[in-house]
DNA sequence: GTGACTACTTGACAATGCGGGGTACCTAGG
DNA sequence: CCTAGGTACCCCGCATTGTCAAGTAGTCAC
């Protein structure tokens, strides 16, 4: 019932990509499904899509083509060390700044 | 030590103004020092200025001028009604997204 | 062949953080 | 006097990135 608001998941959409893909290679449409299902429902495919195309460019993913019986071939995504260290770096700054937020919000119940 | 990632800090800023503003009164130069001591240090008065102007001109703040013996006036910041709404909706949508996160994050230590 | 689902891509658009510069006021030092 | 520095505000151009809509294609069922 709750939207997310979109410039709060701004630099999170690297992070939540990196996370997936080290849980499972996937292909983007399915990526889109997983995060859907994780309940980032308005994250739809023209965020999804372009996002990996930029973590490809820079080296943090690197893609494999498959075919599929049911439509167009898949491109499957995987980390790369960059990719895994970058994973990490991401993971460290939201750790950051939920933690930096956290420590100023909650000055109500100490 | 740790930067905070710039995309990460999208749609915060505006829940971290208004979570100040709520706690005092303030005015902007004062807020960007307030920021800078919590850790918020790449926060610059580029960011917090024209972001003030904009939850003015969005009803969620309104300000009034005070003079100072060390310079120049300085514009205070009070919450609308407007603006307690939208801050009670930005912590909600702060919160609800940081449990995602969480959930989706946190499968290596069940 | 039409429609539906899968799958990827592209483009115009908008929001917003950042950096640098600009204005102005005051105090203190030379 | 004039310069430096701290306070305080504002604005512009830039880059990044999410959104929405449209487009291309393949497969399958009717």
């Amino acid at each position: 019932m709750n939207d997310v608001d979109p410039q709060m998941l701004k630099g999170l959409v690297t992070l939540l990509l990196l996370h997936l893909v080290a849980e499972r290679e996937d292909y983007g449409y399915a990526l889109v499904v997983r995060m859907r299902d994780a309940g980032f429902g308005e994250m739809s495919e023209g965020t999804v899509y372009p996002a990996l195309a930029r973590l490809e460019q820079a080296m943090r993913l690197d893609s494999y083509l498959v075919p599929s019986e049911k439509g167009p071939a898949r491109k499957y995504y995987r980390l790369t060390p960059a990719g895994v260290l970058e994973l990490e770096r991401a993971l460290d700054a939201w750790n950051h700044l939920t933690g930096l937020v956290a420590g100023l919000v909650s000055k109500e119940k100490p």
